[in-house]
RNA sequence: GGGGGAUUUCCCGAGCGGCCAAAGGGGGCAGACUGUAAAUCUGUUGUCACUGACUUCGGUGGUCCGAAUCCACCAUCCCCCA
C-alpha cells in the first residue's frame, strides 16, 4: 500500500490541489514539504499533534518535512474559523511559545541529520519592507478573489481588520519564500487553512511561473461535528505539567462510541488490518478499543512508561484491581486549622472543584465520596493524622485525586 | 468626516429606577439508568463565614433614599451616508 493510500485509508486527507501530482511526489519520497504551527499557546494540543503524525508518516516515507513555526505570521493573527478578532500577543510572548513547540516537536520528529528542518518565519517575515512587498507580492493577489475566500466571508458580518486581513499573504508568502530558497514543493494543514494555502500555489504560480501543490487534513471532529482535543476547562494539551498524562488517558479513554474508531484510524500507528478488525466490535467491547486508542495515543505523546501508569490508575479506579498510581495533592501543614481540614477546601486544593461553592453543591448532591464512601456531611472536617496515608477523594464518577500531607 | 444602534452572568438572550444574583434557552456539573458510551429523566449552575452577607450587568464619574435600568465622558463593535 502507498503511503497516499494509507491517508486516504485513515481518512486524512481533506483536500488536494492536484491528486496524480501529490501521489507521484510523497510515494517516491520526492516531496519537500512544510507544515505551519502557530505559537498561539505555550504548548502543542491535540489538533497539532495529527499534524506532527502526519509529518512523521511521510517522514518515514522518504519525504522531507520542514516544520515551520509562525513566529511571524502569529503577529498577525489568522482570522480563519473565528468570529472575533484574536487577541494580539505581545512578542516575548510568542518568542517564548516558539520556544516550547521546538522542545515538543524534537520528541516527535527526527531533525537529525537534516531529515526535517524546523525554521521560524520571523526569520523573513519580520524584516520585510511594506513598500516592496507590496509591489512584489501585492500585485498578484485580487482583493475580490480574497473576500470571497470562506476564511474572511464568515467575517464579513462582524468585520475584519486590515490587520488580520494579511495574513493570507503573509502564509502565501512564506510558502514562496520556501519554495525559493528550500525548493519546497508542497504545503500541508488543517482543513481551515486551504484558502491561504491556495494563496501560497497561486503566488508562486504568478512569480515563477512553477506549480506548488496544497493538501490539506480533515479536522478531528466527533460524531457532533465539533472539534476534538477540547474539554470545558481548555484544549487537550501535549505538555505533561497543562494536562497530565492520566488526564490525557482519561480524554481518549472516554471518547463516545461513534468516534473511538475514527480516532485510531486517523491518530495511531496501527496497522490497518488491525483496524478494520475491531471496526466489526460492538457494544461493550467498544471499551476495548477505546482502552486501545487511550493506551497508544498516550504512549505516543508521554511515552510507553507513562501510557502504562495512566492504565493502570484507571483500571484500579474503576475496576476492582489494587490502587495504584493516582494524580496526588499533598497538603501541608499550613492548610490546617486548628489540625483539621474541611472538606470543601481539600477539594478546592485539590483542584476536583472551582469554588467551595461547587464543592459544597457536589457533596449535598452526593457527587463526592472519600476512599469510596459518600461523603453527606458539607461541613466533613480531616486531620493531619487521617490523611497521613493519603485518601482518595472524588468527585463524580470519573475526578479523583489521592491527597495526603506532606 | 456625518448620522444611528449596540455592549448583561460560560455562550445566546430577556430585563419595568426598588419585588434582580438578574427570565428563557444552550452548555457545564451532579444524581438515576448504563459499558468510564449515547439517549432519557431529576437536581443544580456568581462568591463566601450559605435561612445571611458580599461582588457582578463594557470603563469612569454623576443624579437619586435607592441604578443593569437615568445623565455625562471614555472604550470597543455594528449599520447607514460620504
Amino acid at each position: 500500500m502507498t503511503i497516499y493510500d494509507e491517508l486516504v485509508a485513515r481518512g486524512l486527507i481533506a483536500q488536494v490541489t492536484d491528486e496524480n501530482e501529490i501521489k507521484e511526489l510523497i510515494n517516491n519520497g520526492k516531496a519537500v514539504f512544510y507544515i505551519g504551527f502557530d505559537p498561539t499557546a505555550d504548548s502543542l494540543h491535540v489538533g497539532h499533534f495529527m499534524a506532527l503524525c502526519l509529518m512523521k508518516r511521510l517522514q518515514m516515507a522518504g519525504n522531507k518535512p520542514i516544520a515551520l513555526i509562525g513566529g511571524g505570521t502569529a503577529m498577525i493573527g489568522d482570522p480563519s474559523g473565528r468570529t472575533d478578532m484574536r487577541q494580539m500577543m505581545t512578542t516575548e510572548t510568542i518568542a517564548h511559545n516558539c520556544d516550547c513547540f521546538k522542545k515538543q516537536m524534537s520528541r516527535f520528529i527526527d531533525f537529525s541529520e537534516g531529515k526535517a528542518i524546523m525554521i521560524n518565519n520571523a526569520d523573513w517575515l519580520l524584516d520585510l519592507n511594506y513598500v516592496e512587498v507590496l509591489r512584489e507580492v501585492g500585485s498578484c493577489f485580487s482583493v475580490n478573489n480574497m473576500l470571497r475566500a470562506e476564511c474572511y466571508k464568515q467575517r464579513m458580518e462582524k468585520g475584519l481588520s486590515f490587520l488580520e486581513f494579511n495574513y493570507m499573504i503573509m502564509q502565501s508568502y512564506d510558502f514562496y519564500h520556501l519554495y525559493k530558497t528550500m525548493g519546497c514543493n508542497m504545503q500541508f494543514g488543517g482543513d481551515d487553512q486551504w484558502s491561504n494555502m491556495l494563496g501560497g500555489t497561486e503566488l508562486i504560480r504568478r512569480k515563477l511561473g512553477k506549480d506548488a501543490y496544497a493538501m490539506t487534513i480533515n479536522l478531528l471532529l466527533n460524531s457532533e461535528g465539533k472539534k476534538m482535543g477540547k474539554t470545558q476547562s481548555g484544549a487537550v494539551w501535549l505538555d505533561p505539567d497543562k494536562t497530565s498524562p492520566y488526564d490525557f488517558y482519561q480524554y481518549w479513554r472516554n471518547v463516545a462510541d461513534s468516534d473511538v474508531l475514527k480516532c485510531i484510524r486517523m491518530l495511531t500507528f496501527l496497522p490497518l488490518e488491525e483496524i478494520d478488525a475491531m471496526d466489526k466490535w460492538e457494544g461493550a467491547q467498544l471499551n476495548r478499543a477505546k482502552e486501545i486508542l487511550a493506551f497508544e495515543l498516550t504512549k505516543l505523546v508521554h511515552g510507553e512508561e507513562e501510557a502504562k501508569k495512566a492504565e493502570a490508575s484507571a483500571k484500579a479506579l474503576f475496576g476492582a484491581g489494587a490502587e495504584a498510581e493516582i494524580p496526588m495533592t499533598e497538603l501541608c501543614a499550613a492548610d490546617f486549622t486548628d489540625g483539621v481540614i474541611d472538606i470543601g477546601t481539600i477539594l478546592v486544593k485539590a483542584g476536583l472543584v472551582p469554588s467551595k461553592s461547587e464543592a459544597r453543591r457536589a457533596i449535598e448532591q452526593g457527587g463526592v465520596s472519600v476512599d469510596n464512601e459518600k461523603v453527606k456531611d458539607v461541613r466533613a472536617t480531616f486531620t493531619m493524622d487521617d490523611l497521613k496515608d493519603g485518601k482518595v477523594f472524588r468527585r463524580g464518577k470519573k475526578n479523583f485525586r489521592k491527597v495526603t500531607v506532606k
